[in-house]
DNA sequence: AACCGCCCCAACCGCTTCAGA
DNA sequence: GTCTGAAGCGGTTGGGGCGGT
């Protein structure tokens, strides 16, 4: 007696993603949106599981996924996360929201677990480094935690304000601004590179993937986030930059226009996350200021 | 050129959490 | 409050790529 597996293991199809496969997996979400994966193999004749194309999805297809090398400063965002949070990849994804928890997991256990170690082989102690046996780091930490989980409340319900009928001034026709227009850019890449390597030798496709540089697009995670720091850091409302999209431009100049805008204020809210992160010598300040500032929520 | 071993990352598995009935 | 199905999450795996011999 075990659980009961997502899926029908017979005609379920496993391993790699062909390009047919992604084209039909984008075009569908295009047209429907994400959610709802359980109906997704029936409604697309995919002839994969659910949970396979949620991952294909949020791991791989979800506009403004950056991928390619890390640069110095999101290794250091991951360190100094990881260190605070633990190994609560999509907690840590949710604060560099262009990788995914995927992404940062692989990396965390390729490149960065090793790089630590021989870093604190080299130092005997990290500079990155409270030593996660001190007793003020797990108090730190703990109250970082209630901390989040606070700010991902409030997140919410904010979210969930905004997006109400009658107070949203409705950007797109989705429910929330996940940036859906851009998937005609994971399209083109995808016929790129289908076109590219034809269908012929499709087998050796992989140049589809290859290093996407999308803007970021706001995706839920990251509002919540935004507006979790925002709320506690007094940043200015990421909205509040949206406002003079003029409504009479059209959809794709306005798109354009809201997509940059986003980046934009994403790009100077991380900058300021990564310059509170990166404070040399602050690791134990870094508590200091959190708790000082999150003092009303307990 | 062939083989081997290591590395990386996409994808899978199974447990946990969430949400609705 | 309980149950159940769906979604989310983190650990793990397997296969392809690549460098060394």
């Amino acid at each position: 007696m075990g659980r009961q597996p997502c899926c029908d293991k017979a005609g379920v199809k496993k391993g790699p993603w062909t390009p047919e496969e992604d084209l039909i997996l984008v075009s569908y979400i295009q047209q429907h949106g994400p959610g709802n994966w359980r109906a997704f193999p029936t409604k697309t004749g995919l002839l994969r599981c659910s949970k396979s194309c949620r991952l294909r999805w949020t791991n791989y297809l979800r506009p403004g996924i950056k991928r390619g090398n890390f640069t110095e400063n999101e290794e250091k965002m991951i360190i100094h996360l990881q260190a605070l949070l633990g190994n609560r990849w999509a907690a840590i994804a949710s604060y560099l929201p262009e990788r995914t928890d995927n992404d940062i997991k692989n990396y965390w256990n390729t490149h960065l677990k090793k790089k630590l170690k021989k870093l604190q082989g080299n130092e005997g102690s990290s500079r990155y480094g409270f030593s996660s046996s001190s007793s003020s780091y797990q108090i730190c930490r703990g109250q970082w935690e209630r901390k989040l989980q606070t700010d991902i409340h409030m997140a919410k319900k904010d979210l969930s304000d905004a997006l109400s009928p009658e107070k949203s001034s409705d950007h797109t026709s989705y429910p929330k601004p996940s940036g859906y227009a851009s998937s005609t850019e994971n399209i083109a890449k995808l016929l790129k590179g289908w076109m590219r390597n034809n269908p012929w030798k499709m087998a050796d496709s992989t140049d589809y993937s290859e290093e996407g540089t999308d803007p970021m697009k706001e995706d839920k995670n990251s509002k919540e986030m935004a507006e979790a720091f925002q709320s506690h850091l007094g940043f200015e409302s990421l909205d509040s930059s949206l406002s003079d999209i003029s409504p009479s431009m059209s959809p794709e100049a306005s798109h354009s226009q809201y997509e940059s805008k986003q980046h934009v204020n994403a790009q100077s809210q991380l900058s300021m996350l990564e310059k509170w992160l990166f404070d040399e010598g602050k690791d134990y300040q870094l508590c200091d200021n959190i708790l000082d500032q999150n003092v009303l929520f307990f």
